[in-house]
DNA sequence: GTCTATAGTTCGATAGAC
DNA sequence: GTCTATCGAACTATAGAC
């Protein structure tokens, strides 16, 4: 039986404490700000063992999206797929389910205070060719499943809106994702954006109320 | 007279060669990425005489930051005052206000591909403290005198409720800001984030219908 | 005000021992 | 698989001539 290192979390091979770092260093700094040299040290590992695993830093950046993204997205088509089992839902179980699983995976407060979910944030907004390859392999066929949810729900709305809607729902939920702090600071300490089913509560009225004046428009 | 160097708009002090610069440079690398080797290039000057005029990478950012916010968030401000002048608007006038000068000013098309709208939705999505202050300085002001608006125009709407739904506006509108192009690829070339009058003409309906929806919920 | 040259630091990536 | 040590290339900022 071989010796094991201590590591913050124990039973976790370490590619995945890499992982788990490169999450927490790339939300706190962005992209380009994370050195190598402080994912190693909050990994706990060298730096040369990451370029052993991952090769480069963009390659590394693109297998930490790659495994969070997959686990949020099949809950998210599934949670999709279950609301259409039995009969048509309302619009609102569809916006619910389009965030749900990105604020509990990726958003994770108690583990990493949000830290995929700001990466989300960062690199969705992001033109760089790049990271819309990476949209685009992970984000958009779910998308699209949502798209296809929300013309089923509303079928008054054609098929530019419901793409203009999911966009405008993505955008609104960034202001969630982001968590900027800047809500408090507007309200005078009423509003929190820490506070995530407090947001749900306000984000998907003001969705769905969205959606259906573009019905009716 | 002393000879003039030739420079991208002639008449133009060297102070606002290395903004303009700045900002192409900045939106097009993020902070951190973006080299003053890079800007001094864009800009045709000497990488000295930007530490010269403007000290460090981060004063030339707020620098930046300074002079366009100032630019937009007086003509916001002059487009809210003015329709409130002769009775009380209607919602949506207060949300094409809220938009139209950041797009026209900012996103300029034709100049610079929409620059420092590029640049808006990076920091204003940042929790870094350094970024919220800037935001809490140029952009905190004018957001209150919008809140304020929307809770004029719908009467029901709860100071909080208008908090929320002023962030909420601001993230369907980065959608518009980030110019990423998924929307196209998500509609097969119908839906295209480049054409902002366009999209005006989809977000407007969709913010005054989510407003309206707080209102009655 | 504007330039050239460079000091001093930090970065991504690799080599090679174990 | 994992570590230490280091290379070479970038970076920000400054010094000093003009």
């Amino acid at each position: 039986m071989p010796l094991q290192a201590t590591r913050a979390t124990p039973g976790e091979s370490r590619q995945d404490a890499i992982l788990d770092a490169a999450e927490r260093v790339f939300a706190a700094s962005g992209y380009q700000g994370a050195a190598m040299r402080a994912i190693a040290g909050e990994a706990g590992v060298a730096q040369g063992l990451i370029h052993y695993h991952f090769k480069t830093k963009e390659k590394l950046f693109e297998a930490m999206v790659a495994r969070r993204s997959n686990q949020i997205n099949a809950r998210r088509a599934a949670l999709v797929a279950g609301l259409f089992e039995h009969g048509t839902p309302r619009l609102e179980a569809i916006v619910e389910a389009l965030f749900r699983p990105t604020i509990e995976t990726g958003l994770d407060l108690a583990r990493d205070g949000g830290a995929f979910a700001r990466i989300l944030v960062a690199f969705a907004n992001s033109a760089d060719p790049r990271d819309q390859k990476l949209i685009e392999t992970h984000y958009d066929p779910i998308a699209q499943t949502f798209i296809a949810a929300l013309m089923r729900v509303e079928p008054g709305l054609s098929r530019s809106d419901a793409v203009w809607a999911y966009m405008f729902a993505i955008g609104v939920g960034m202001t969630m994702m982001a968590k900027t702090g800047r809500p408090k600071r507007l309200s005078g300490g009423v509003c929190d954006d820490g506070d995530v089913e407090a947001m749900l509560d306000r984000i998907v009225p003001f969705i769905c109320g969205g959606v259906r004046a573009l019905v009716e428009g």
